[in-house]
Order: C-alpha cells, then structure tokens, then sequence
DNA sequence: GCCAAACCTTTGACATTTCAAATATCGCTC
DNA sequence: GAGCGATATTTGAAATGTCAAAGGTTTGGC
C-alpha cells in the first residue's frame, strides 16, 4: 500500500570508510541528511493526510503566522531559505485556497505583501499544534538532555558553515 | 560571528518561545533543518558551478560508484531515499549524458539495472573528493571531538524517529 | 525634471519531488 | 498452461525547486 518499500535507508552507505578517524564530517553530514530526509517524509505525510497541506506551505505560513501584518515576498524568500521565483508560485496557490491575501502597499508599488486570511491563521494554528506533537513523538527516545546539546553543537556547525560559504551571502 | 545577524537565514524563528525549555525538540528539529538546508544549497552550488551536475544526479552516482555492477531501481529508490517514479527520471537524464547505463538482465525483465559508465566513474571520483573537501572546509571551525559526538547522538535521533514512523516502515 | 542604477517580483525553462494509477513480468497454483 | 497475486518499473498530474532574464518601480545624482 504505502509506496515506500522499506525505509531505514541508508545514504551513510557512501561512507562506509570513514570509521578510521578521516572523513569526520563526511560522516556527520551524511547522517544529518538522511535523518532529516526521514523526519521530513514522515511530517509531509502527516501533513498531507490530517491537513491535506504540504510541507512548503506549513514552513511559508509558519513565517506568516509569526508576522500578523503579513511579510513582503523578498523576506518570506529569506526565511524560508526559498529563491524568489518559488515563494510567488507558493502564494499563488496558497491565496487560490483562501489561506493568505495578497497586497501592494500604496508606499512602494514594487512589493507584495502576503498576509494570513483567517481561515489561514486557524488552519495553521492546528497544523502548528499537531506538528509539534509529531516531533515530541519522534524524539521520544532521546534523552532531553542529549536534544539540548544537539541543538546547541548543531549551532556550531551552522556558525561553521555560514562563515564558509562561497557564494556572496551576506545581509 | 553568529549567525543572527549576517545572513544566515532563520528557519528557527517559528519557535522563539522554546527557550524556557519546552519544545526542546520542535526547537532542534528547526535547527537541524535550516542547517541541512544551508549546506544542501552549499553543495548543490558548488556542484553546478565545478561541475555542472545536481545534488540528486551526484548521490545516485555515489550510490552506484559503490556497486560497480550496478543496482536495480527499486534498490536505487531505497538507498537514495528517492521514490522510484524519480529514479526513472534521475537515471534516464544521466543516461542522456552519458554518465549511466541502462540494462535488463535475462533472468527478469521486469528489473533494470542501472552502472556507471567509465565517464561516470571519472566524473564521480572528481566530484567525490571536492565534495568531501568541501564538507571539510564548512565544517573546520567544529571541534572534531564535538563532530564525532553529533554523529553518535544524531543516530539516537534517527533510531527514535525510525521506531516512532506511522506508515509502517520497518528492514 | 531626467536617467541610470538599484530594487522587487514575476516569468520561463528545466530538474526534482511525491503520489497514484498503469504496465509489464514473474512465480505459483491448480 | 491459464490465470492470479506479487514484484518492478514507468507514466502522468501537480507541486516544489533552481536559475537567469525580463518587467515594473523607486531612488539618487545631475
């Protein structure tokens, strides 16, 4: 029935050769990528079957949701770490669903404004919710202490990796 | 440097009142992905910058350069985390460049086997080693004490996320 | 006021992604 | 040896994703 097969897979398999003490951050990395590939699987399909929603359109009114005066296009496309060309078609459809509103501000007729609809905050008001309990239930093996340090040493790594980038990423 | 300010985007800000130590894991699970996210883009640009290749065509040659004989496409599907439907999509484009080759064996025509050709095993070595060094350089301000710990934790994540899945998905 | 540079969004071409349905083949039972 | 269920891949529709180029708007220098 599910399409999936069976899905304990393995993208570390690249590796394999790395346990020797080289390809530290090989290893890492892989392991981040899988894990995070089943974890986003896993709340696209919830996503999909209690809300009928995608995971593109929770991140996008997750950002809308914290900015009730609504976000300019540009900003949405930052936060949500998608180019520009993709939030337009987001909004697009989002706004054909009557979950987010459209507007061009008298100011500066270059912007757009996406803004929740009602109907938008209370869905992802439930979505949000749900959302978090998934994550509680996925976790639930780990101790809390080890979650603290996960979140904070994977703070280092992104610190890392920021300062590394090669492309010209800067505010 | 931290991240706030300069750049690096914050998928994290949909919690912000997680600090009071609830939604510990909500709280990681953000970091994790905007993490992932940032090197994915990263790499995927280094990728077509040095290479002109894309992030998915590379981690299905990986997958192949291992296996020399090549993998069926359900197999493919599994080990990349990749529905089969893309794999077709994937292998037939490298096909096109000449990088994969595509055979069904006699026992069962129902299975195709996809291999690396000699221009796809060169071209992946290549890759291989820069990416590597890529994820090396992102990575070189982290204590490697402190990689190896986010590797051994980030499998307790995965194994607790694999034991709490609700499609049933088990090997 | 004018114009060039800068800014914001959209568009278009293409690749990737999922899901569901369709195809094709194999294995087994009778 | 006909057919049924299981297996393996492809196909098609819709959404997401990147990138580069094109469209309007605004701004600043003159």
């Amino acid at each position: 029935m599910t399409e999936s097969e069976s899905a304990t897979v393995d993208l570390e398999i690249i590796v394999q050769g790395a346990q020797e003490g080289k390809k530290l951050e090989l290893r890492l990395w892989l392991r981040m990528l899988s894990t995070t590939k089943l974890i986003s699987q896993e709340i696209r399909r919830r996503l999909r079957n209690e809300f009928g929603a995608t995971l593109p359109q929770f991140d996008l009114m997750a950002q809308l949701y914290r900015e009730r005066e609504g976000l300019r296009l540009g900003e949405l496309s930052k936060r949500t770490m998608v180019t520009n060309g993709n939030v337009t078609g987001l909004v697009e459809r989002l706004e054909t669903d009557g979950l987010v509103l459209r507007v061009t501000p008298d100011g500066d007729r270059r912007v757009t404004v996406a803004k929740l609809t009602a109907k938008g905050e209370t869905l992802f008001s439930a979505m949000a919710t749900a959302h978090e309990g998934w994550l509680r239930d996925m976790m639930a093996d780990v101790d809390p202490e080890i979650v603290n340090e996960l979140w904070r040493d994977i703070g280092l790594v992104k610190s890392s990796v920021s300062n590394h980038l090669s492309g010209a990423d800067f505010d």
